[in-house]
DNA sequence: AATGAATGAGTGTTCATTCAT
DNA sequence: TATGAATGAACACTCATTCAT
């Protein structure tokens, strides 16, 4: 029997698969971010990845492997870079709002694939539905885990976790899902400092206040700020 | 020209176009939310709403009025059943907490159409997908409005009042879209009571602090609460 | 669970199903015996029938509902019309005859829906396979009869029924499947008339010799043949 | 202009030809018998055959190519075989017999086989068609030659040796094609020595049938008989 | 006003065939 | 000679929409 999580290959050199399948991926999310996943045709993805549309099916069982592969691209690119960019941070509160400016950071940079996410997973056949809701689950964990060592470490104080995390993540989609109404009312990087004061600060306890002060600034995390950013440091 | 958000029937009778438009929206939007809106058929409609194929183009010009009438349906009953379970309550802090209680109980009673929103907003025509974001808008300032009075009655501090009435839409909205994560963690009534304990108490003054503990329980607003509830009253 | 032998349509008046199945049928079955079931399409039967090709899916459920028709048509047509042929025909010898002129009348005007029978009953899903020949077993119980009529009336002696009767059903379908090797060498009235003599007559015995010189003879079978008999008969 | 009956190899070395196009040929029957010849796809064959699919480009110009080869292959089985197992039988009857017994039995042994050149011959370009309806005819002068001899001899009364030779091919194909019938209640050995007194029997001499009794058993045709051949023997 | 049979453009998918390596 | 990745025309099937009754 099939696992759902598995996606076919008429090809062999895994090379190959790799690249193809990433070239296609990339053409599938542009559209299926832009045009949704049954207005994007294979044929409209053949053309966007270059390739010719029986191609496709060499790499592909069916559009629902693309779209299951589309997902999992979107939500492992949270896992990875989140990680990434909390190395070699070390203060738990530095942690936590290192990962949210992150996250918030990454689903800038896709924010249409962001905004895939939620119109299409509920597209995916049924089996496959809980894999993407898994992944999504181990992306939380990252937040989680700052979380609790705030409060493990006395610097956040007893708050229902569970439910907090979740506000973060939601705090972090909302850039995506409403980017018309934040657009040319707030930057990037003022919606993240923003919602910190809103979503970390009320909960730190005096010793988590005295050391969020002393913190480094969690600026240059967006492309768009890089100019803002380093005239704020020239000062 | 035709403005985006009228919508055509060929039957003048006006008593008849709400009748028969809402049996068919209620079948729509059932069927929209189980099953998302391109993989709805007319047929499936029809027969759900037990009139025939043709009827339904009688009523509506095309398939993607019938998507922009059942979103707006949704919208409204927001923004008409929070105003009545607001009525009557007059402290500002109980205002507010009232409906964040109001928006999560009709979220709950209506959550697969919440969810059946952020699929397929996406899916209308341009023209009326900022129609939907204005009747969202409108929604909102129902929040807004309460937390205004807060702030302006010295019941909670300054805050990002944009960004924190976000934040509360984006709490109600996830008793729908998060519902896979918090079923049978939370009941409804406790999944608000710890929202508010995390979005609204941290940023109460002291005297917005004393106003909510004299308040009435917000109890009662979920139906499968009642027979607790009711048991609470009793004491 | 669907029982294979049942074909589904989307039309509820079933006069007008009754109508539709034959005119779609009757073009499939030229079709398909012309050229065969795969390169036949369902736009070419649209074409030949005269109707569009989503009409085609009101009336059957996919192709190989149109085949299992087609098919079931062709056999159905020998179970019908052999029967009436041997109505009023009392001798058992003179029914064994009658008969297999039946069963040859009606191959040469079904020729090439006979030749349909035997290339395409396998690519039939398995199910229906059996079906047909089910069907096939049910027409070769009329020769069965006869023959058995024969024997036990002392017009013919002891044979293995069971294999006679099917050389009797291959002599019938070689008039199709050999047509190309008998066209211009015998017409089908010769063809029957040599076939009685080599398949019929040698298992006689002498009380059914007596018989079968005191017959009818069965002239006027084949369309074609009609004015050479009315010849016959003048002198 | 190309004869219809060349197939062009891309490749010079003839042994190699000889030796790939068997490879690739007995891969094609076997999946052609089981499938047929619309659905075996060329991937399947190459599969089978052990060999790319580029590789059976080379050998063979298209699909059509492999059907031709294909079912030639089979006829020509017929006709290099029968011609072996007569080799020093040498009275008319036991011939005639024999001939049929080797037909039948290499028809056992090609049973799907036999079934294709039913099913798939008119899937052949029309002119091809004409040469396998060619070599059917050479294969069915090997009886014929048997069937004179008799007659000729004294051994047979005059028939119409015409129709009686196709009467012998059909019984021997419809082995093949009605073995859902036959299977289970004869074995090979009682199908070909009851369908010789049905067929044979009653069209010989006195003569004939003397000599007939004098015969040798034709035991031992069939893979499946011989343990009970002899123990025949033995006795 | 109401029906549902009829239409056909549009889609996902297959597979014979080619060709660079 | 041998490979198998790449191509794209062709097909079965769907479904929003129309229209005669």
């Amino acid at each position: 029997m099939a696992s759902p999580g598995h996606v076919d290959s008429l090809v062999t050199d895994s090379r190959l698969i790799e690249e193809r399948r990433g070239q296609i991926l990339r053409a599938a999310v542009k559209l299926f971010s832009q045009e949704g996943y049954y207005t994007t045709t294979i044929a409209q993805i053949a053309r966007e990845a270059g390739v010719s549309i029986g191609l496709i099916y060499q790499y592909f069982g069916d559009k629902d492997d693309i779209l299951f592969l589309s997902l999992k691209m979107v939500l492992e690119t949270y896992e990875r870079e989140i990680p990434l960019r909390l190395e070699g941070v070390k203060h738990p509160v530095d942690r936590l709002c290192t990962a949210i400016w992150a996250y918030c950071a990454i689903v800038d940079r896709l924010r249409e694939a962001t905004v895939l996410a939620y119109r299409s997973t509920n597209s995916l056949r049924a089996d496959r539905r809980s894999l993407i809701k898994d992944e999504e689950i181990r992306s939380n964990r990252l937040l989680e885990g700052c979380l609790r060592e705030c409060i493990d470490g006395g610097y956040m104080r007893a708050v229902n976790e569970y439910l907090l995390v979740y506000q973060y993540v939601m705090f972090c989609h909302a850039w995506a899902l409403k980017y018309w109404a934040f657009q040319g009312k707030l930057s990037p990087a003022e919606y993240v400092s923003e919602g910190v004061k809103i979503l970390v600060e009320p909960f730190l306890t005096s010793k988590g206040k005295a050391a969020l002060a002393t913190m480094r600034k969690n600026t240059g995390n967006f492309k768009h700020d890089k100019k803002r950013a380093s005239r704020a440091k020239a000062k």
